[in-house]
DNA sequence: GAGCCTACGTA
DNA sequence: CGTACGTAGGCTCT
């Protein structure tokens, strides 16, 4: 959409750019033969090549610091005053630099008392107000505050500059959730530890944005800094000048007098044979080349080709199941080589689109792979595929244009995506149903790899079909631009979904199809419900706990005559080993442990108040994180959307995201309140917990078929107390406290792969007393440990474990010379089946509640799942069905040797449900 | 600013 | 010398 017409100005700062590349690159790599570094100099031209070649600006300056003084240094002597020294080995490359630019006929500009900062936000405005287009190219965050609609910001990304994001507003907001003018005056609370500037205490980004959303502005959450309760609150009126100081330093000055005007920033002509003195100074060969080609008017001919195929996979098994190296990295078919093109893109629309996605549908029967292109603000449009076809449908909501595609998302048809949960739950919030889910290449790929953590679609594409998706030249600084669209993505999760069943046994497969895909769309629905929790017994509960602390804190640092960060570990050994002399705790990497554990221990052999105030202040303060973060994880629904990850462990359970909700405190007195905010919805009558009683311990009773251990689950007695009565050879009546707890710590840790060291240790037992425990254990219950040996053997043999379903755990190092790793995995391996097992029934069981409600058309729905429990909001009237059909369909998930147990609670708030 | 470490909440 | 997770704060190095 750009015009050509419209001149574009490029606004950089050089030194934060020099700086980063100067990280970025290895000083060692780039030294001239006389011993002159050049690394952040070679980084930055090779960015600066690489974005002349990409934007094609019209206008171009850089802006330099003089020196680390200014107006605000003066204004605030601390400003900045944390930093260190600024590596010599890169001073003395600035003047090089710019010595390289004024060759290359590039405009540098600096101002004495002022910060390149300053510079670009002049010249910015100036820019805009003459109708250019202005890039502004920073790694200083206080120039997001320059972005609006003619301004956009190339901000360096991890990895040191490897990488530019586009920052406009909507980036922005998607990023920060406030508006671009808005994000000083976050930065202003949060403070900013590099530049010394402290903001509020306990006021993090997450606080910020949400007072700014609440409030509008700094001014107005200042002005009604009375309604903000709690210790936050307190904080806040305490420190607001830090907060107003910030916001004056970090606003940029937008009229700085500059010898210079945008128009005259028009680029020049390369003087080439000063170009090549100065690179010829510096040894820059390959970066010369490029210069000459750049100046030479080539318009970006050296766009890399996307033809560097990685021809790395490793072709090492045929994927014959017996083999141990059967689980190592996917092989490639040959067919899939060499890199091939994807089919050329059509904008569709109506009765095109119609004609389209029938022949598609009919051209492609394992599904059609589709795209949403998605940003904060809402959706741009679809990318579609089949082998041979690729398309694009623009996303126009309520148009008639979209009917078609709308009604073909709702139907059967199968479809194929990737990271199917995120793109539904986005299509839903526009009120577009999905069905006919056929294929996730995220979730196949986490089923042949459990342990893997990257799993983008680049890396898939790279895995799969050994090809490279973008170009990252290490020794180049690429601007980040996605080259392909939605529809070539599209393309891409189509081969992907071939190419990746091609890897499935057919285990794999029915456990994908037939679990894992009917869990993803019960999961999307349940994240999209979320699960009311009150704000109001939050904070009130927070501003306790905060009194409690900063009363244990006091107490605390009256008994040592100082104060220290009770949260610093590194503090406290100072306090505890050198000024009050105790014993020596467990060693760790970087000291002696202070954990909890540890300080009991210590109140036993050295007893002292400190102890006993600092285990509080722990407690206390645990408690109260944990409130605020599920405080500001409430919406303006006044629920919280947890995101459950599929894909998130090795094992085959979920895990719980932003926020975790399957942390939340239940056992001790005070964490308990916290579960009393978690409420029923307006609208619903009850809570309805439901929850496997030892589901672990009876997937071991299975496996292992120890008849002693069938027997005590279907004795219905007691499970330790059956247990315990057969080790100790009492009657189940008489088996004390003490044999009853024992026997527990036992049971569960054995599938732990717990040592009889551990269990000593556990238990507080001697070394001979837990190895008489689990030999009597044994004794009685000789299946379980011949299961438990079997487990690893077999997995020694085959690569893997495999649980009840078929889903598969590689585990390499058990072949291992290395004890530690192979000791390791021996207890990984121990546990993978039962954990996964129970992993897989709890799923199993919670797609089925989804579809019987849905069947039977309730209105009562699923909300959490933690593990093994289950919370439901019931509505009125439903409860006696509701409570039957998710007990029968818990109960029902797999059929074992012994019976699956399920206890059902019922309340208003989730502690009161508990049982 | 990213990444490690310690600590601690759950099943 | 007990499995599986996520989050937070401190601290270090880039």
């Amino acid at each position: 959409m750009t015009t050509s017409e419209q001149p574009t100005l490029m606004l950089i700062d050089g030194h934060s750019l020099a700086f980063r590349a100067f990280y970025a690159l290895p000083l060692d790599s780039f030294k001239t033969r006389d011993g002159q570094h050049t690394n952040a100099i070679h980084g930055f031209i090779s960015m600066l090549l690489n974005l002349l070649a990409k934007e094609k600006p019209t206008h171009l300056g850089v802006a330099f610091d003089i020196s680390r003084y200014s107006f605000r240094t003066r204004e605030y002597a601390e400003y900045k005053g944390t930093r260190g020294e600024t590596p010599p080995e890169f001073i003395g490359q600035v003047p090089l630099l710019q010595d390289a630019l004024h060759a290359m006929g590039i405009t540098t500009i600096t101002k004495e008392d002022f910060e390149a900062d300053d510079i670009l936000a002049t010249l910015s405005h100036q820019g805009s107000a003459a109708g250019y287009k202005v890039l502004v190219v920073s790694g200083d965050r206080d120039t997001i505050q320059l972005i609006d609609h003619n301004v956009t910001l190339l901000y360096p990304s991890k990895q040191g500059v490897a990488e530019l994001t586009r920052y406009d507003a909507e980036k922005v907001f998607e990023r920060y959730g406030v508006q671009p003018h808005q994000y000083p005056e976050v930065a202003a609370l949060v403070g900013e530890t590099s530049d010394n500037l402290p903001g509020i205490p306990k006021v993090g980004e997450k606080t910020a944005v949400k007072w700014l959303n609440e409030y509008g502005s700094l001014d107005e959450i200042l002005r009604r800094a009375d309604e903000i309760g709690g210790k936050v609150g307190e904080s806040l009126r305490e420190h607001s000048e830090n907060a107003v100081r910030n916001r004056r330093l970090n606003h940029l000055v937008t009229d700085v007098e500059l010898p210079v005007l945008p128009d005259d920033l028009e680029r020049n002509a390369f003087d080439l044979d000063a170009v090549r003195e100065v690179f010829g100074r510096l040894e820059f060969r390959s970066l010369l080349e490029r210069v000459i080609k750049l100046g030479g008017g080539a318009p970006s001919a050296d766009s890399f080709p996307a033809s560097g195929a990685a021809v790395s996979a490793a072709k090492t098994s045929d994927g014959s199941s017996t083999s141990a190296s059967a689980y190592s990295a996917p092989t490639m078919p040959e067919e899939l080589n060499p890199v091939r093109v994807a089919p050329r893109t059509q904008n569709l629309l109506d009765e095109e689109l119609r004609g389209w996605l029938e022949r598609a549908t009919d051209a492609a029967p394992l599904g059609v792979a589709v795209v949403v292109e998605s940003y904060a603000s809402g959706i741009a449009g679809f990318g579609l595929a089949t082998e041979m076809e690729t398309a694009f449908v623009p996303f126009s909501p309520g148009h008639a244009d979209m009917a078609p595609l709308v009604h073909w998302l709702a139907g059967p048809s199968p479809k194929l995506m990737h990271g199917a949960k995120q793109q539904i739950k986005t299509l839903a919030a526009a009120g577009i149903p999905v069905a006919g889910m056929a294929f996730d290449t995220e979730i196949a790929d986490w089923i042949i790899r459990p342990d893997s953590s990257k799993r983008e679609l680049s890396e898939l594409v790279g895995l799969y079909l050994g090809e490279t998706l973008s170009t990252p030249d290490p020794n180049q600084l690429v601007p980040e631009e996605d080259e392909l669209g939605a529809a070539g993505h599209a393309w891409l999760v189509e081969r992907l979904s071939k190419a990746i069943r091609l890897q499935l046994d057919a285990g794999s497969l029915a456990l994908l199809l037939e679990i894992e895909i009917p869990t993803l769309v019960a999961l999307a629905a349940m994240e999209l419900r979320g699960v009311t929790v009150s704000h109001e017994k939050l904070s009130a509960l927070s501003t306790e706990l905060g009194d409690r602390a900063a009363a244990a804190a006091t107490s605390a640092y009256a008994e040592i005559g100082k104060e220290v960060n009770l949260a610093s570990p590194k503090q406290l050994q100072e306090v505890l080993f050198d000024q009050l002399n105790m014993p020596k705790t467990r060693a760790t990497k970087t000291g002696y442990t202070t954990d909890a554990a540890a300080l009991v221990d210590l109140q036993e052999k050295s007893p002292h108040p400190f102890l006993g105030y600092l285990l509080e202040h722990r407690d206390v303060t645990k408690l109260r994180q944990i409130v605020e973060s599920l405080d500001t994880a409430i919406g303006s629904d006044h629920r919280i959307h947890t995101t459950y990850v599929q894909t998130g462990t090795s094992t085959g359970r979920l895990s719980s995201i932003n926020p975790n909700l399957q942390n939340i405190p239940v056992r001790a007195a005070d964490g308990r309140r916290i579960r009393e905010a978690f409420e029923v919805g307006v609208g619903f009558q009850t809570l309805l917990t439901a929850d496997y009683s030892q589901i672990e311990m009876r997937i071991m009773a299975h496996f292992s078929k120890d008849a002693g251990l069938i027997e005590a689950f279907k004795s219905g007695e007691d499970l330790h107390r059956f247990v315990g009565s057969q080790i100790y050879g009492v009657a189940p009546e008489d088996v004390t406290g003490d044999m009853r707890s024992h026997v527990k710590a036992m049971s569960y840790g054995l599938a732990y792969g717990l040592s009889a060291f551990g269990l000593a240790k556990q238990l507080k037992i001697d070394n001979g007393a837990a190895k008489k425990l689990m030999s009597d254990y044994f004794e009685r219950f000789g299946g379980v440990r011949d299961y438990l040996r079997s487990v690893v053997e077999d997995a020694r043999i085959k690569g893997y474990t495999e649980t009840l379903f078929g889903r598969r755990r590689p585990f390499p190092d058990l072949a291992s010379p290395n004890r530690v790793l192979r000791d390791n995995a021996e207890r990984a391996a121990l546990n993978a089946p039962m954990q996964g097992t129970a992993a897989d029934i709890m799923k199993i069981a919670m797609f089925g509640i989804e579809q019987d409600i849905a069947n039977l058309d309730l209105k009562s729905r699923l909300l959490l799942q933690v593990h093994d429990e289950l919370v439901l909001e019931v509505f009125e009237g439903e409860w006696d069905v509701v409570e039957k059909l998710v007990v029968d369909r818990m109960e029902n998930a797999a059929k074992l040797s012994v019976p699956l147990d399920v206890q059902v609670g019922k309340g208003q708030n989730w502690n009161e449900a508990a049982h």
